[in-house]
DNA sequence: AGGAAGATCTACT
DNA sequence: GTAGATCTTCCTA
């Protein structure tokens, strides 16, 4: 229940925990980026709300899926309240079940494999049906577990969008070998 | 109904 | 570094 790009900034260090098909894989989270409503001409959330964004307007805390091209975005609803906006997860560091990640997104170079958000959706199994799945509960199928906070971080404007806005909302683990870029 | 654009990725130069 | 694949949503007619 806080902006977007203070949550963007405390995900990282945060670990991703996906349970399907009775297995587990988590990773650590090691780049992000923050997206804001209508104001932000990057945000899915700009041209008003429909169907298929309506998470975005609704409780934080809940995960939001959409598609790019072939690929899911996963991200998780942040917004002070009744704001709108949230997280897109960018890259994990795989720290637990590569085995199974490997299956789902074969590569050679292990950097491969979780460096981007369409990498890691594919990675992780991550589904439509999870749109709305709250990662404070760990029962759920994708939920984060805490850790202590990244105090120095790296910063960007974002990446892909074709109409940013002046502020760096994308924040990265310096020198981890999973950043996309 | 049709076409264009997009928070991407891969393959090839 | 650039081109092309590919799928959902949105805009216009």
């Amino acid at each position: 229940m806080r902006s977007p790009d203070v949550v963007a900034r405390e995900l990282l260090g945060k670990t991703l925990v996906r349970v399907v098909d009775g297995e587990r894989l988590e990773g650590i989270v090691v780049e992000t980026e923050a997206y804001y409503g209508k104001g932000d001409p990057a945000s899915r959330a700009y041209k008003g709300r429909s169907k298929y964004n309506t998470a975005m307007w609704e409780v934080p805390g809940r995960l939001f899926i959409y598609n790019v091209h072939k690929y899911l975005m996963l991200n998780v609803v942040a917004h002070v309240p009744s704001g709108v906006g949230g997280v897109l997860f960018r890259a994990i560091e795989p720290t637990f079940g590569l085995d199974a990640m490997m299956r789902r997104r074969p590569v050679i170079d292990m950097r491969e494999l979780t460096s981007g958000p369409g990498k890691l959706s594919l990675a992780l199994g991550v589904t439509r049906e999870l749109n709305g799945v709250h990662v404070t509960d760990t029962g759920a199928p994708v939920h984060i577990l805490d850790a202590p906070p990244v105090l120095v971080y790296g910063t960007s404007h974002r990446i892909g969008v074709t109409h940013d806005l002046p502020d760096e909302l994308r924040f990265y683990v310096n020198g981890n070998r999973f950043v996309s870029r």
